[in-house]
DNA sequence: CGCCCCTATTGAGTAATAGTCAATAAGGGG
DNA sequence: CCCCTTATTGACTATTACTCAATAGGGGCG
């Protein structure tokens, strides 16, 4: 790929390979980045994979952790706009994420959740921020901060991956249908949550 | 573990392989299980488990078909019942299901996702199921078939797998307040498709 | 401009584990 | 009780993660 130009600075030989292990990613899960594979890919020795990552697990964890932190970037909340808006466009954003880097999405939350528990937890870190973030909204607007509401929260992120990839990746409907169409199943889902809710602390005080 | 009782016939000693296999799964990752961790549970040579599964893929894909079709054969719904009853009826039975063997579920529908593709489609054959399963019942009680329909449904099981982990195996609520809850965000869902389905067809007519 | 030292880079090695195969022996049928 | 089918194994190879002492590229100082 490169011409064999060598001994590039610290930061640029690590920024290197880590853009080419994010780039496997497209259409490659975590389990097939092997050492080897890398280092054939940038034109250097397995020494030196080994010498900027240290073992295998290093490299994966090096490479999720990039690629996560890009998804959590490009859909960081707009902290100047109302509840209901800002989730609308952070729901926007990452559906234009999905449409751009779909490879590396389906990557990161359906192909990588290897048996290594490091990589796990850190895309299970992507999947708690983004609840996070909703259930921030759901309390600005009056609702109560629950375990069961915080709960939902982290599974409707996972209604939400697997709507993404097969609308967003599938199908022709528009950026704004999904949109609508999530945001609506978040509001949905927070009405069972009340209607749950109600019903638990009633037993509880009955 | 036991006697070392030898040549066995090829069935029961399949049925010990598989049977050790799936009791691993309860509390380690399926990319744990090599080859050797097998052979030496059972206390034979490497060289058998790889006569009866040809490969550590071939292993990975007997053990976690076993275990799938355990929890689908344990959820199979109950065609007598009507279908919203069918539907509290399957969703109580996957709860019971979860709260029995947890460690297998969560490894079958967490841990598993291997880089390995044909291990990823076996597990999610049975999310295909269970969704086929709640379409059958929808579709029972006059919602259209709809591309969206299913999609959603298939989502949403995503989101039921990840509610019953942490409610299931992490709290102290009640099953019968969990598949409320489950049904509850099954209807919920429901009418966001119908909603969706609207605007989208009058946008097609418009 | 040239040398030199720091350190990026590597080749050659070990360890663990997947996969192969011909040889062995257990035990049921005749 | 023997014999033949076949379950079982030990010994081998291949691949890949990982280590380390040795090499060499190039920026900085004279």
């Amino acid at each position: 790929m490169a011409p064999p130009q060598r001994r590039l600075s610290r930061d640029d030989r690590r920024a290197q390979l880590l853009a080419s292990g994010v780039a496997f990613l497209v259409d490659q899960p975590l389990d097939a980045l092997s050492i080897e594979v890398l280092a054939d890919r940038e034109g250097v020795s397995r020494a030196l994979v080994f010498h900027y990552f240290g073992s295998r697990q290093g490299l994966h964890t090096a490479v999720v952790t990039t690629a996560r932190d890009a998804l959590i970037e490009a859909s960081t909340p707009r902290a100047d706009l109302p509840p209901l808006e800002r989730l609308d466009d952070t729901i926007g954003r990452i559906v234009g994420f999905v449409r751009a880097h779909g490879g590396t999405f389906t990557s990161l939350v359906r192909g990588i959740a290897s048996g290594d528990p490091v990589v796990r937890t850190l895309v299970d870190e992507a999947r708690d921020e983004n609840a996070r973030r909703i259930v921030e909204v759901l309390v600005e607007l009056g609702h109560a901060d629950t375990e069961l509401l915080r709960v939902a929260a982290r599974a409707w992120v996972a209604f939400a991956e697997d709507i993404l990839i097969a609308l967003a990746l599938g199908t022709e409907r528009s950026d704004a249908e999904i949109v609508a169409f999530l945001a609506d199943t978040a509001r949905a889902i927070t009405g069972s949550v009340e209607a749950a809710q109600a019903t638990h602390d009633g037993a509880r005080r009955g």
